[in-house]
DNA sequence: ATAATAATTGACTAAAACACTAGGTTATTA
DNA sequence: TAATAACCTAGTGTTTTAGTCAATTATTAT
C-alpha cells in the first residue's frame, strides 16, 4: 500500500462529501465536485479522475445533468479510510521477487512476508476509521484519534472516537 | 509521513545489517554496504544514499577503509520501522494552507488536523516494531505480526512479537 | 426542442520523486 | 603504497503527481 497525497485528496474529498450529504440516506440530495472543488481547493478535473475510480470501487454513485453529483454509496460507517486511499492508488507488489520466491541466500524471499503483513497491518489498521467517524469529529471540533480495531471491543460502525489533546 | 519502497529498500536493508551483525553489540564487526548490496539485491551507489541519511539520523556508525562497513547505532530493540523510514522519507506537510489557518469556510483547515493526526497515529503504529522483532521473527521462519503499543503492555522493547497465520 | 448542467472520457503536460549510474574523494588498514 | 570501503556530487531515465484542455454524454428545466 502506498501512502501518499494522492489518497489525502481522496480522503478529504469523501469526508467534504460525507459532511455535505443529507444525513438521510434515502432522499440525500448530490453533491457536486464544483462545489467540493471549491471547498476544498482541489482541482476540477484532478477530483473527476480520483471520482472516476471511487465511482469503479463502487465507493460512491453518479447522478448526471442538472441538480446531479455523487452520492457515497454505502452508509457512512461503511466506508472506511482503507477503502479509499486502495481505490485511489494503486498498490505495488512489495516484493521484488514478484510472487515466486527465488531469491538469493537461503532461497526465500525476506522481504516479502516483512512487508506483505506490514502493509495488511496497515490496511487493517486504516479499516478502523470510517466517514461516521471523521464527520463526527469533525463536527464537534475534536481532533480526530483513532483506536485499532483490536484493542476495544469488535464492533465495526459504532465505536465513538476517542478525542486527543 | 509517506510509504514507499524507498522506506522498504531502507528497512530490509537495516534488517540485513541486523541479521549481520554479530550479537555481541560491543565487538561487532562491520558489515559492508556491498555484502547488503549483493545479498538483498539493491543498487550499491543507492544504498550509500539512505546510509547517509540513516547516518546523519544516528540510527548506524560507519567505519571507513578495509574492513570497515555500518554498525548499528543502538540496541537492536532501540530501532524501530518508523525511526527507519522517517529518516530516508522526506516528510511533507499533509496542509496546503501551510500551518497558518487562513482556509476556506469555516475559517479552520478541515484536513490539517486530520492528517496531522492520522500521521502520528500511523507513526506511532510502525513505531511498534523493532528491528529486534523483525530478527527475531525472520530467523525463527514465522511471518511477523505487529501489536500496537496502545494494545497490550507499555513495554517497548521486549515485547514478544506474535505470530500470524 | 433547446439550453444549461454536470458527469464522463481521453489525451496531454510540467514538475517532482524514485531508483539508479558514473565518477570522483577521502580515510583507514595491510 | 596499494587496496578497501565509506563518502560525495552530479546526472539520467522512468514513473507518479497533479493538473489542464477539450470533447462527449445524460439529465433537467425552460
Amino acid at each position: 500500500m502506498r501512502l501518499t497525497t494522492k489518497g489525502r485528496f481522496a480522503v478529504t474529498a469523501m469526508l467534504d462529501l460525507a459532511m455535505h450529504e443529507s444525513p438521510d440516506i434515502a432522499n440525500a440530495k448530490p453533491v457536486t465536485l464544483a462545489g467540493i472543488s471549491e471547498r476544498q481547493s482541489i482541482s476540477l478535473s484532478y477530483l473527476e479522475q480520483l471520482f472516476s475510480r471511487l465511482r469503479r470501487q463502487g465507493l460512491v454513485k453518479s447522478i448526471r445533468g442538472p441538480g446531479g453529483g455523487y452520492k457515497l454509496a454505502k452508509p457512512h460507517a461503511e466506508i472506511t479510510v482503507a477503502d479509499i486511499i486502495s481505490a485511489v492508488d494503486e498498490q505495488i507488489d512489495a516484493t521484488q521477487c514478484g510472487g515466486q520466491e527465488n531469491c538469493r541466500d537461503e532461497g526465500r524471499c525476506m522481504t516479502h512476508d516483512l512487508w506483505a503483513s506490514l502493509n495488511n497491518k496497515i490496511l487493517d489498521y486504516l479499516s478502523g476509521v470510517n466517514l461516521a467517524d471523521m464527520v463526527v469529529s469533525q463536527t464537534s471540533g475534536q481532533k480526530i484519534s483513532i483506536t485499532p480495531r483490536t484493542c476495544g471491543s469488535a464492533g465495526y460502525s459504532s465505536r465513538t472516537p476517542v478525542v486527543a489533546n
